[in-house]
RNA sequence: GGAGAGGUGGCCGAGUGGUCGAAGGCGCACGCCUGGAGAGCGUGUACUCGGUGAAAGCCGGGUCGAGGGUUCGAAUCCCUCCCUCUCCGCCA
């Protein structure tokens, strides 16, 4: 959520930004303002009668306890009158906050400017490649490796689910279970507090960070309990301090979380979603930073780096996307992508998406820590997969695929138990 | 799921219709005191919206789990929801 007062200081700045994004009613910055200029017309207006009112009923209070019925009484009916007008206005700035609250929900974040112009996927900018060596024998797609090996059983998954929810059997389950731990433990290496969150969160947090209102399609969604599945597991983290003014000098806060992530992925169609390219369920490792302003985008180039490191252990070659302003996350200022190469689709797969949403997040999260002068500031959020699983499955199965067995990275050996996967 | 008891500031805790944003204590910060520390003494110590101001601040509104309601006036009374605790039920 963009803030009011941003809006009100440099509107022609926020609609050039907003632009720059493709967001086409951006019209939208001046029905904003409008909305917020007569917000404050009303709130002076209440202001003014609440305090009559209480001064009022102060009066009232006191005529009383001397004993003045009549004049009590007189300054009662007054006072009730009075409270007609408020009731009044009132519910006009109930209704004028409200649409404003919409309006502001609406709007996306604004792409920092060293954030690329383009208006989609073709308009990102590759920053960096990484090279790996191929070990595979020839290219050959990984539901295919999987199949030969017996490890992953897509069909029966679609028996007990449905389409995109895979059976890992044998070393394939086994083989999430090493990667789960190889993240971790790497996360925790790198100074990041592991936490173990819910699953499942209520309305307040899948507002906190942006999933709700625009992306509730893509979320599963329990109606008994008003409770959502977490598409990832920045929700839960990003949301622990909801609410809270954390102390300045203890930021930035590093998290980590391994959690399984559910999304329901309306709208996809094709080789998209072939095999592992895309599940409703998957696992990843989440790496959730709460920083100060000035230390966000320093942070996120360590965040990238984090996830260019396990890519280098495990082999796989990659290459580093920064997200073109069209092609942004609502929520984010700025994004890279982490893709791999996957030898037996010659395609690049993205494993990692690492974000900094300045204050997009805690704005409606009211997450906030003391500055150097003890004043409340909202923190810049981060996050970034370190790593999702399926993906990088796919690309070890068939980057590493000798027509036998699956070669696994030394790093992964010890979470493995052996070096190769059969 | 059923019955009961609760939710007040960073923490503890008083407050059951009127000057209560809230006694008292603890903690914390600053000052005095001290060779230094402690004790002691003093001062300060929530968030937010609007107005005004260069700023410090000042003025006004709101917030005592959340949201509604009653009333001239609500932390206090009523309703709904959430959460915590105890007992029962169920259960990995």
């Amino acid at each position: 959520m963009l803030l009011l007062k941003d809006i009100r200081r440099d509107p022609q700045q926020v609609k050039a930004a907003l632009a720059r994004r493709g967001y086409a009613p951006v019209s939208r910055v001046d029905e904003i303002m409008e909305m917020d200029a007569r917000r404050r017309r009303l709130q002076q207006q209440r202001d003014e009668l609440l305090n009559q009112s209480k001064k009022m009923a102060a009066e009232v209070g006191r005529l009383f306890k001397q004993g003045e019925r009549e004049a009590a009484d007189k300054a009662r009916a007054e006072a009730a009158a009075l409270k007609e007008s408020v009731k009044t206005v009132e519910q006009q700035l109930a209704e004028v906050e409200a649409a404003l609250d919409t309006l502001l929900l609406d709007l996306p974040n604004i792409p920092h400017p060293s954030v690329p112009d383009g208006q989609g996927e073709a308009d990102n900018v590759v920053v960096r490649t990484h090279e790996a060596p191929v070990r595979a024998s020839a290219p050959v797609p990984h539901w295919e490796v999987a199949q030969a090996l017996g490890i992953i059983d897509f069909e029966r998954g679609a028996k007990i689910t449905g389409a995109g929810f895979p059976l890992y059997r044998k070393g394939g389950a086994r083989l999430q279970r090493a990667l789960i731990n190889f993240f971790l433990s790497e996360a925790i290496a790198a100074g990041f507090e592991e936490v173990w969150p819910p699953y499942l969160v209520n309305e307040a947090s899948a507002r906190g960070t942006g999933q709700l209102p625009d992306k509730d399609d893509q979320m599963y969604y329990v109606c008994k309990d008003n409770l959502y599945l977490i598409p990832t597991a920045e929700v839960p983290v990003t949301n622990i301090y909801r609410n809270e003014i954390l102390p300045g000098e203890r930021l930035p806060y590093k998290l980590t979380a391994y959690s399984p992530c559910f999304r329901r992925e309306a709208g996809s169609y094709g080789q998209e979603v072939r095999g592992l390219n895309r599940v409703h369920q998957f696992d990843k490792v989440e790496i959730v930073v709460i920083s100060r302003p000035e230390q966000s985008y320093e942070i996120l180039e360590e965040m990238t780096a984090h996830g260019e490191r396990l890519l280098q252990q495990l082999g796989l070659p990659y290459r580093v996307v920064s997200l073109c302003a069209g092609d942004l996350g609502t929520a984010s200022a700025k994004t890279y992508d982490l893709e791999v190469f996957a030898a037996g689709q010659q395609r690049w797969l993205e494993v990692s998406s690492v974000s900094n949403f300045e204050t997009f997040q805690s704005a409606r999260l009211k997450l906030r820590y003391r500055d150097d002068a003890g004043r409340p500031q909202l923190v810049h959020t981060l996050n970034g997969s370190a790593l999702a699983l399926p993906r990088i499955v796919a690309a070890l199965l068939e980057n590493n695929f000798n027509g036998e067995k699956v070669l696994l990275p030394e790093v992964l050996h010890p979470f493995y138990g052996q070096p190769f996967l059969q």
